[in-house]
DNA sequence: ATGAAATTGAGAATGATTTTCAATACCAAG
DNA sequence: CTTGGTATTGAAAATCATTCTCAATTTCAT
C-alpha cells in the first residue's frame, strides 16, 4: 500500500481515479476555450460540448471520422436542447480555421476529425476484408510536396491500398 | 489501284476529314455500346449520347470532371428532351461499375470522369472544389514497399489529397 | 451590473440527388 | 417485321444533407 516509484502523478495532489477523470476533463475544457478563443469567437456551452463529443468520438469509439448527424446525436444526448443548426455551424468554423479535417467518401455526407498530427492510413485486402494500419512518413512528405507544386496547402489526406494478404495468396495457390 | 503495303486504312474507302469524323464517332459508338452491354443494360438514344457528351467534356473543354448538373446541360443542348433523373440514373451506373470515377469534396457536388486506362491521383480545393491531377511515382514505389512490408500484393489504391488552392489562400487571407 | 454584438434554436429554404410511376422504347423470339 | 415482356424514360414529388433567417437569448468588455 505504500507509494512506490510513481512518475506522472507526483505533481498532482492525491487522488482517486474519478479526480483524476476530472483534472483530465478540466485540462481538456481550457484547451477547448483556447481552440475557440484562438477562432474569435466566443466560448459557450454548446461550443464546449460539441468540442468534448468531438474529442470523445474519437478517444471512446474507434470511429474517428464522424457525421455531424452522428456528432448532432450524441451532442443531444447529453443537452438536448442544441439545434443541429449550431452544431453545423460551429463545425464549419472548426473546418474553416482547420481545427476539424473535413473527408467526404463516396455518396456519403461529410465526416469530420479533429485535427491531429496523426493520420494513418489503410491496406486492405480485397480477398478477406483484413486491414493493416500504416504510417509512412516519406509517403506523407511526397503527398505535401505534390500539393506545393499545384500552390495547395495540404490539409488531409486518404490514402487507401487494396491488394491481397499472404494468408489468401496461400489460399488461392492452393486451388 | 494495285494492292500495295498499307496498313490500316486498306479496309476504308477513300474518304475525306468529314468521313474520318464520322468514322470516329462510329467507333466510338461501337465503344460505348460494348460499355453499356458490359453493365448488363439496354442501349438507349439518351445513354448513347451521355456516354457521347461525358467523352466529349475530356476532349473538348479542358475540363475532365464534370459536374452531373453540367453533364445534363451538354445532354439537353443536343436533345432537351432528356430529362436529368436519367443523367443521375445513368451515372451512377457508370459509377458502380467503374467506367466512370467519382470525385466528391466539400459542400460542392459530385464530379465524375471516364475511367481511362491511364492511372492518376486527385488533388482537391476543399473550398472550392478545384482539382488537380498528378501521378507520383515516387509515392506509387513507396505504396508498393509498404504492401511488401506487410506481405500483401498491391491491386490498386485510392489517394485523394484535399487542400486549399492559391486563389482560395488569397480568398480567405483578404477576409 | 449593463448593453452592444454575437450566438442560439426552430423551422423554413436550398441544392443535390433519388425515387415513384405511368407512358414509352428496346430487343429477343416468333 | 411484328409482338410482347421488360427495362427505361421523363416529370414531378420525395429525400437528404446542409444552410439560412430571424426573434429571443447569451456573452463579455466595460
Amino acid at each position: 500500500m505504500v507509494n512506490t516509484t510513481v512518475t506522472q502523478s507526483t505533481s498532482l495532489p492525491r487522488q482517486n481515479s474519478s479526480e483524476i477523470i476530472k483534472y483530465k476533463e478540466r485540462f481538456q475544457q481550457d484547451d477547448f476555450k483556447k481552440m475557440i478563443r484562438a477562432m474569435g469567437l466566443k466560448i459557450t456551452t454548446q461550443r464546449m460540448l460539441i468540442l468534448a463529443c468531438l474529442h470523445d468520438a474519437e478517444a471512446l469509439s474507434g470511429e474517428r471520422h464522424v457525421t455531424a448527424q452522428e456528432l448532432f446525436e450524441k451532442v443531444s444526448a447529453l443537452d438536448n436542447s442544441v439545434g443541429f443548426a449550431t452544431v453545423y455551424r460551429f463545425l464549419r468554423n472548426l473546418a474553416e480555421k482547420n481545427f476539424v479535417t473535413e473527408v467526404r467518401m463516396g455518396g456519403q455526407s461529410s465526416r469530420y476529425e479533429l485535427t491531429t498530427q496523426h493520420h494513418h492510413d489503410h491496406l486492405t485486402c480485397t480477398s478477406c476484408g483484413r486491414i493493416c494500419e500504416f504510417e509512412n512518413p516519406k509517403i506523407e512528405k511526397l503527398q505535401t510536396q505534390v500539393a506545393e507544386h499545384f500552390g495547395f496547402i495540404l490539409t488531409s489526406h486518404i490514402l487507401e491500398l487494396y491488394g491481397t494478404c499472404p494468408s489468401c495468396q496461400a489460399a488461392s495457390q492452393m486451388k
